[in-house]
Order: C-alpha cells, then sequence, then structure tokens
DNA sequence: TCGATTTGTTTATCGGTTGAATTATTTGGC
DNA sequence: GCCAAATAATTCAACCGATAAACAAATCGA
C-alpha cells in the first residue's frame, strides 16, 4: 500500500483503448484546473491542452456530474463576449484523510480536493510505552471523529493514509519503527476494517516520504526536484525528483540517517559507524549544546541560539556541518536543486542552512553553475498528516476515472 | 540532446487524440516483441497485450512496411492448427551509431535493432595532447567508415549518440572534462553537421550514464534498478532507476567521485575535501600499491593482485572499502539492489566486491532483509559506446510511429 | 437596438479498436 | 487420401471518443 499514484494513465507495458484515452484526458482537464491559478473556463482549458472545446465540455461534463468540479461566475469581466464561467475543484466532493503516528504525538487530517485542510485533529501521548495495537486504538478513534466530520460537511472519504517514522513494507507492514519500538506491525489488518474507512483501504507510509508530499503539495505547481529532510529523533528523507516521490527500488529509500559520514567515528544503533544520524540527529545536537535534562529541549535550544549561547551555537554548527557532508553526497549524485529542512531542523533552519550551504558550496562539484537553495519547510508540525491527506487527494486528481466509476456504498 | 528517449507516449500534460493511441500500442507491441525469449506470433501478442488479434495485424502490418520487424517460421511446432509467424526485429532497418572519446582511445560501434553489434572500430590513441578540434576530426573518420559500413549492411542510420567522460549539458555541450583537458566544447556544433549523420542530430552524453545504459540493455529485461560504477580516471556512475536513466534534476546526477567518504581527508581536485576520487580512483590504487612508474600499470596491478603481492592486496582492499562507504550511502538513500563495477573495476571486481559487499552490510540498513548484489559489468571496454548506440536503438524501439512518420531523405 | 465578440453546445465525420465471421493452413484420425 | 478439428490471420460492420464547423447563448460597446 506504499505506492499509491504512481502510474500514469496510458503508462508503459498497458494497452492503451479508447476508455484509457478517455481516462487520460479526463486526468489532463483535471490537472489543469488543479494548478491554474484562477478558475479557468471550457474555453481556456481547450487552449491550454490543445482539446478542442466540444471534448473540453464533454470532459467538464462528466467531471461536474461526478461532484469533482464546480462552476463559479469569473466576477472581473474583460471585454465583449459571452461570460465564461469559471472550473474549480468541489468543495463538498471528495476528501483524503490523513494521519500521523509519531513518538509524541497523533495526528488526523482532512484535506479536500482543492487542498484546503477541512479538519484537524492533534492528541499529544508520548507513545513510546505504548503497545501498537492500544495506539492504533486511538488511532481508531481520530478515524471516527474524522468520518463524522466530513459527513457533517458534505464530504465523501476517498481514501486513508497513514504516516509513521519508520521502514514500511509494500503491503503497509511497519517491518521496523525503532523510535516508536514496533516491528513487524500490520497496521492495514488491525485497523482497515474500521467502518469510517468505508471500505476504501488503508495505505501506510513513511513519515519523511508522506512529508516531502505534503512539501510538494504545498509549493507552487511545477517540475519540483528536492529532498525533504525530516528530523525528528531519526533522520529521514523524502525525496522528489521531476514531480513525484521517489520510493525507491523496493521502498526503502530515503534513510539519511545512516549515510557515513564519518567511516570510523562513532557507533550507531544500527551496527554501522559514523551514520549521520551520530552528529546531526536531535540527541545529538542536544547533547552537543549541554541540554539533555531540560524539561522541553528543543525549545531550549531554539531559545538558547537565539540568545547567542556559545554551546548551542557550536552544536548547531557542528550537526549543520555533518548533515551539509552528507547532502553535498546526495546532490552530487541526484543533482536535486533544493534541500527542504523539516521536522526539528525547521524552526533551526536559520542556524542549520548557512554551514550546510557552505559544505554543498564546497564539495558540489556542479554548484558553482547550478546553485543549490537550502530553505525551511513550508508545512507545520503535521506535514506528514497533511502529506498523507494530499496522497490520497492526488490518486483521485490523478486518476478521476476510477473515482467517477468507483463502486458505490 | 542529453535526455532521448524519457516521456513515453500519453506522458502526463499532453493531450491524447487518437492518433497517440496508435502510438502507443505500436510502442508496446514493438516492446513485446523486443523483449520477447522467442519471436512471438501475432496471435501471442494479442494475448499479451489485451489486443484483439485484428489490432495487432493491422499494427504489425504497419511495423513490417517500415521495415522495423520482420517475420519468421517457427520450426518446432506444436499441435494443430495454421503454424503461426513469428515475428522479429529487423536486421536489415534502423541502426544507432554510438562513438565514444575517452582519455585513451577513441571507439565507434554500430548496433541494429535486435542489438547486435554490426560493426566496431576502436583507436587507441592517447587524448590528453590533443586539442577538442583534432579529437573531433578524428571522430569523423570513424563516422563516416561507420556510414560506410551501414550502407554495406543495408542498415539505416538512425541516430549517433557520443559518450564523453565529462559533465555534459543539455544542449550536448562538454562543459568540463576534467581528464581530457576539455572545458566548454559545443560538440553538436562541430560534428553535427557531419553527411554521414544524415541530418539525424548528435547526441552527447557523460560516459557513465551511456555504460549504465548498455549495461540495462545487456541485462535481461525487467524493472532494473542499479547503479553502474565507472571506475576510470575519475569516478562516475549512471543511475538506473524502474529500467530508466536517471539523470537529475539538471543532467548533472553520478559525481559519485566526489562524494565525501572522510569529510577533513584528503584534498581533491575539485576544491573539496575527503572525496571518493582520492581513495578509490585509478590514480590512488595504483599509488597504494607503489605501481605508479610500470609502463601498463593497470595490467601490472591486476597481475600483482593475482600474484598475491601484499601492497596491491591492501591497495584494493582500501579502495574498495572507501567505494564501499560511498556506496552504503547511495543504497541508503536509494535502495538500489545491484551493484555494478565498471571500467577498470570490472577486471579487479574479484578483489573489490568482497570488502564493498562487507561495507554494505555493515552501513545499510535494510540489508538484512534486501540483498545487494555486487556483481562486475557484464560489456568491456567499449561499454559506454554500445551503451550510446543502444540509447539511439531504444528512441526508435519506444516511439516506432515517428521513425515511421520521418522526413525520408 | 444592433453588430461584434466570445462562450459553450450540437452535429456530421473521422480514426482506431472491437468482436464476430471468414479465410487460410496445418495436424491427426479414419 | 480425405475430412474434421485446431489454430492463425484477415475482413468488415459497429462502437466510441475526438474533431471541425456550424449554431445558439450571453454579454459589451456604439
Amino acid at each position: 500500500m506504499a505506492q499509491p499514484a504512481a502510474m500514469p494513465v496510458g503508462a508503459a507495458g498497458v494497452a492503451v483503448r479508447q476508455a484509457s484515452l478517455r481516462e487520460h484526458n479526463l486526468a489532463l482537464v483535471l490537472r489543469h484546473i488543479a494548478t491554474a491559478a484562477a478558475p479557468p473556463s471550457r474555453a481556456d482549458l481547450a487552449g491550454i491542452t490543445g482539446l478542442t472545446r466540444a471534448t473540453v465540455s464533454a470532459l467538464v461534463d462528466d467531471l461536474i456530474t461526478g461532484r469533482l468540479l464546480g462552476e463559479v461566475v469569473r466576477t472581473p469581466r474583460s471585454g465583449a463576449g459571452r461570460p465564461a464561467l469559471g472550473l474549480t475543484l468541489a468543495g463538498h466532493g471528495p476528501a483524503g484523510l490523513g494521519l500521523e503516528i509519531n513518538v509524541d504525538y497523533l495526528a488526523a487530517v482532512l484535506v479536500d480536493l482543492a487542498g484546503v485542510v477541512r479538519h484537524r485533529a492533534v492528541r499529544r501521548i508520548d507513545l513510546r510505552p505504548v503497545p501498537p495495537a492500544e495506539a492504533l486504538a486511538l488511532v481508531a478513534e481520530l478515524i471516527t471523529e474524522a468520518g463524522a466530520e466530513a459527513d457533517r460537511q458534505d464530504l465523501v472519504l476517498a481514501g486513508t493514509a497513514l504516516a509513521v517514522p519508520g521502514l514500511v513494507s509494500a503491503t503497509g507492514v511497519v517491518r521496523l519503527a525503532p523510535n516508536l519500538g514496533w516491528r513487524d506491525v500490520d497496521v492495514p489488518a488491525l485497523l482497515g476494517g474500521h467502518p469510517a474507512l468505508r471500505g476504501r483501504g488503508l495505505s501506510v507510509d513513511n513519515e519523511a516520504n508522506l512529508a516531502a508530499l505534503g512539501e510538494l503539495h504545498a509549493a507552487p505547481p511545477g517540475p519540483a526536484n528536492f529532498i525533504y529532510i525530516s528530523g525528528e529523533v531519526g533522520i529521514g528523507a523524502g525525496i522528489v525528483l521531476h514531480g513525484t516521490l521517489f520510493r525507491g527500488a523496493r521502498g526503502w529509500s530515503g534513510e539519511l540517517g545512516h549515510v557515513p559520514v564519518h567511516p570510523e567515528g562513532r557507533p550507531c544503533r544500527c551496527g554501522g559507524l559514523g551514520c549521520l544520524e551520530q552528529y546531526a540527529g536531535q540527541e545529538a545536537m542536544l547533547a552537543g549544546a549541554g541540554l539533555t535534562d531540560e524539561p522541553t529541549p528543543l525549545a531550549g535550544l531554539i531559545e538558547a541560539a537565539g540568545r547567542g549561547e556559545p554551546a548551542a551555537r557550536r552544536a548547531l554548527v557542528e550537526a549543520a556541518t555533518a548533515l551539509g557532508v552528507a547532502i553535498a553526497g546526495v546532490i552530487n549524485l541526484l543533482d536535486v536543486d533544493t534541500v527542504v529542512l523539516g521536522g526539528v531542523y525547521a524552526p533551526l533552519a536559520g542556524w542549520l542552512a548557512p554551514p550546510v550551504e557552505a559544505e554543498i558550496r564546497r564539495r558540489v562539484l556542479t554548484a558553482a553553475w547550478s546553485p543549490v537553495t537550502v530553505r525551511p519547510a513550508l508545512l507545520g508540525g503535521d506535514a506528514a498528516a497533511v502529506g498523507a491527506a494530499g496522497s490520497v487527494v492526488r490518486t483521485v486528481l490523478e486518476q478521476p476515472a476510477q473515482w467517477l466509476a468507483r463502486p458505490v456504498h
């Protein structure tokens, strides 16, 4: 279940018939409406896509009757002629439910087709001592609540995705979530039968991957190429290449935390030596700043850095330098043009970004003529939940024909 | 020109009309014939693709009249019924010309649709003291020769690709080829007008990228995910994900040689510190083994390692360990399942692979349940030239409609 | 109020695929 | 040696989606 929305319509290996043609063009029209700055008219779409106005009309009619689109009057009219009706994504149609389980909180968000967050719930709770089944029972409560909220707002639940800080197999089994203490937890089996899910299944994915998707949603449309770095207790990375999430050959990509930065350096929990996590992980930063005993150590670190505390500043530079070394390796290999600092790195980006950029300049061969941007994440703490919900919405937008033809319950 | 054959037919963003439908299905049928173990019949193809026999027949007819396919009788017949005619890629149709400029040789190969090398030429020459224009004049001779050979064998030149050990821009300009001493050489401008190219243009690409494509061709068909490591004077990498070459956001991917392995280690020509190239590059290996003064140092290294010379063995283990550290980082990030040792690493793979594998086992989180294979390259010295020719052939196979509709000279 | 203009729909046509019927070519049984 | 069964490939009417051009609808400006 960790592979939603990968193949475009008409992808290699599949025979194409007239029906596929329709599917593709439905998706094409819908995508243009979704990414347009202002609600386009049928005529606009015909101009942009190269399809005839007649064809666009037919496609739009299907999408309107399927409750994916709505019509609006465009108030400031320009020039003569019959006024155009603007087309927008329906605010009362399908919505995606995004869930997140993390070390110290649970989150649920409902996102509609337009990407608007229609419902948001967060439970702060330390989940480390909680066994998986109990944690999932708490998630089930969030699902029930979100399902009721969807009904109240006239939204139809199109699907659900769950973000977990760990390695997730293609079938949704959490193979390993070290910081939660989970191992081989079959989440879809335990939670997929929840009545509020309407039998639409539950996809489970890595937290960094889904946060990267959230970032992709939040960023202006275009062929994005970036690496989203999720600094939590561990360090994960979501890699977006050519506007799509890259999951690796077998779904295990993005383990940035265990990229070696000092091959003979500090031993890591994973059995390796000198993994990035040991130098730039949350614990390493706090230890370096001498803040391990604080009640809210992260807030303490931000405050200390703001005060100019030398130990804090030094710890951040050290962490950022290690991060920069690893990222330089990534860029030499993948040539992404943007590095997004997420998770705990986001509020620290002001101090982390300069040393990271310095390492990139030093170590990336092509940096001289292909600049790399380092910036904090656009979304906040529940980025992964928003990204999870967005991933559901994205499948609807990318495969509208499937949604229109869905079995109605 | 460094981006051939990226978009599948019906890719996102393009309106689809009936003609695109045909294009897609032509490619679909052709691909199945190309990857089949034995020549399939029209009926076989109908069964595999899901298209009707009528449709397949129509498509095949187009491909046969366009000289892309041929019919053969399948000798061992099974059971009753009208015997099926096998379909194979034409051996007299389009062919790709692959060229390679490297530090100490030039190479040219002609590859037909079936992937058979129909012509091969190599000139051993030290190109370091030769200015770019003269080197390209030598290449022009190879092109003339190959063009004549194509005519003699009733092959139609479909296109030409050139492999260069350096960074190539999207327009084919060699931005930097340190070991050749080239900088900003506009190869298509200097060579693209050659009459034997038949006005079909010349694409230029990095040597490691094209060698990886060659490896992809040589390997059994399937969704390949590997990193091809090209150890020459520098260290390049061609990354194949889901069966397609990944070139990075802007075409500068694969600079494995400058991934940091010892952040505060030896200074590198690139200005960085502790780049892989300084530990696992050809020069580092030879220096470590004390063989820099030999006339044929590489052969000397292989021989010394075979003899069990301690210095040579030690140098290889050191190089392989550094390589393994960098590769472990790559796998943690990209989760490729195979590492192909190419270039000078290929003949040394017997000694290099075990330490590389050891580092992977130590440092890759998922290695325990997702094994990684390390193996020598299947192709020999002219892998990049074969891959270059193959990349041309691949564009024809992936976009047969374009080939059929080509302007005939 | 009327012409100009632009939007959106209608209608005949075209192109490509489908499915059933037809033709073609072999094997195997009698 | 002939005929039925079996399998391959082609033919042809029908269908479906896109197209192009004509047409209807709605507004602006003179």
